[in-house]
RNA sequence: GGCGGGAUGCCCGAGUGGCCAAAGGGAGCGGCCUGUAAAGUCGCCGGCGUAUGCCUUCAGAGGUUCAAAUCCUCUUCCCGCCA
């Protein structure tokens, strides 16, 4: 068993977390001294790791440290279901070539994270894919349709007349149908699995076991400040971000979530942690640098402090001294844009790809937002011997040396 | 099986014959400002070589009309209610 025990270990684990339920029989289950099995399913429609998605694993991360054992669920058969969860809509279910594809790529980035001592990964097809209609229907029996309608999703859709399928009725049941099938102690999610999780522990005691302890976490807002993190949203930090780039999309944060990222995106103490709520409160510079630190914090926590260090260099350079960044990529001049001595810069932007069209291009020009060298440029030619090696900008961050 | 509702630009959503490339909001983008890619503020936000112009778009296919996102017909898909 690990180094910490007793309370400190309780307090470890309960860190962060949004709901323990029971608390009491985790304390139980730890006193015990047993490795517990933790579970955490994996929807392998997912490709990259987020910041919000990186919440869970890193509790889970932390059960290993302490010597329990992770229990992974790749969920590849419930990925053909499609997940309803908090999107009060239905999504269209992906065949299982899809899911098979996304599924190892995704459990390699999850090692990012997660130990590969403790570490148990599993396929959820290998128990539900066998399940004839007998098996289903002795499931399905275990439940009914009232508590189905206390979660909160289905019970505001039902009131508001919109669609429930009923295969979404049974993705708790399957994914509590996991924990029976792993005999987890634990499991974790988000906080809009909280039902889910509670499924599970009624699964686990129709069928004999002892139910398991249901922890949440917090779901992280994304970069827009409201909504949750998501991969679908684009509002999302991948863990394997670039440096810099990673500095720069957390100092995009609003302020009022610098507490939230230093929280749930980094590993500082609860002390410091209100050492940057408290900066964060008094708004001005103060906050600009609280989130500095948490930022340089996360980046440290996925690169290292050197990359961090820099990260936050060039942001300064780029975003407070308006310099250009050290690293420009090269592209070459579009053939067609050029004409004769002069080049016709909505197509070097369209086609170099700093313009979605060449509309885009000639409006970004028009309201200031193109750079050559350094000087704003508004009209739409620009002399061809004064491209060559010119350092175009668009905007405040994208740069490219043209050749 | 019967009845009713719906499909609009990245998303949500107005629009029921011309004033519609289509209100409004969100997202996104740009300028300014600043402590940052925060906040605030102003602006842009279908495409086209630079346009009082042309083209494509309001689920799909036809049709009526000088003129259709708007009317008619058929088709596809979605939803609800009653059985």
């Amino acid at each position: 068993m690990a180094a910490v025990q007793g309370n400190s270990q309780l307090d470890v684990l309960i860190r962060r977390t949004e709901h323990v339920v029971p608390r009491e029989a985790l304390e139980e289950r730890l006193a015990s001294d047993r490795s517990l099995r933790v579970k955490l399913g994996l929807d392998p429609t997912a490709r990259d790791v987020t910041l919000g998605w990186a919440v869970p694993l890193r509790k889970l991360r932390d059960f290993q440290d302490l010597g329990h054992t992770a229990v992974l669920i790749v969920g590849d058969f419930t990925a053909r279901i499609g997940d309803p969860s908090g999107k009060s809509e239905t999504r269209p279910q992906l065949t299982k070539e899809e899911v098979e594809a996304n599924a190892g790529s995704c459990v390699s980035s999850l090692m990012d994270i997660l130990s590969e001592d403790n570490l148990e990964v599993r396929y959820n097809s290998e128990w539900l894919e066998p399940m004839d209609m007998g098996d289903i229907l002795r499931l399905t029996a275990r439940y009914t349709v009232a508590k189905m309608l206390e979660r909160d999703d289905f019970a505001k859709r039902y009131k508001d007349n919109r669609p429930i399928s009923l295969v979404e009725f049974m993705y708790p049941l399957l994914q509590g149908y996991d924990s029976v099938a792993v005999a987890a102690d634990v499991e974790l999610g988000g906080t809009d699995q909280l039902f889910n999780l509670l499924v599970g522990r009624d699964l686990q005691r129709a069928y004999g076991q002892e139910p398991q302890i249901a922890m949440t976490l917090p779901l992280l807002e994304g970069l827009d400040g409201v909504q949750k993190m998501s991969q679908s949203l684009k509002n999302y930090v991948s863990i394997r971000e670039q440096p810099d780039v990673m500095f720069g999309q957390l100092m995009s944060i609003p302020d009022a979530l610098i507490e939230r990222y230093a929280v749930l995106a980094t590993d500082m103490a609860p002390e410091e942690v209100a050492e940057v709520e408290a900066a964060a409160r008094l708004g001005g510079p103060e906050a600009g640098r609280a989130k500095r630190r948490v930022a340089a914090r996360v980046v440290a926590l996925y690169h290292d402090e050197a990359a961090a260090q820099g990260a936050e260099a060039s942001f300064d350079r780029q975003f407070k001294e308006h310099q250009a960044p050290e690293e420009i990529p090269n592209a070459e001049l579009p053939a067609d844009s050029i004409d004769g001595d002069i080049v016709y810069l909505p197509r070097v932007l369209a086609e170099l790809g700093l313009a979605a069209s060449r509309g885009e291009a000639r409006r970004l020009l028009a309201q200031g937002g193109v750079r050559i060298n350094g000087d704003q440029v508004t009209g739409e030619e620009f002399p061809l011997d004064a491209s060559r090696g010119a350092l175009l900008q668009v905007g405040k961050r994208r740069f490219v040396r043209l050749v």
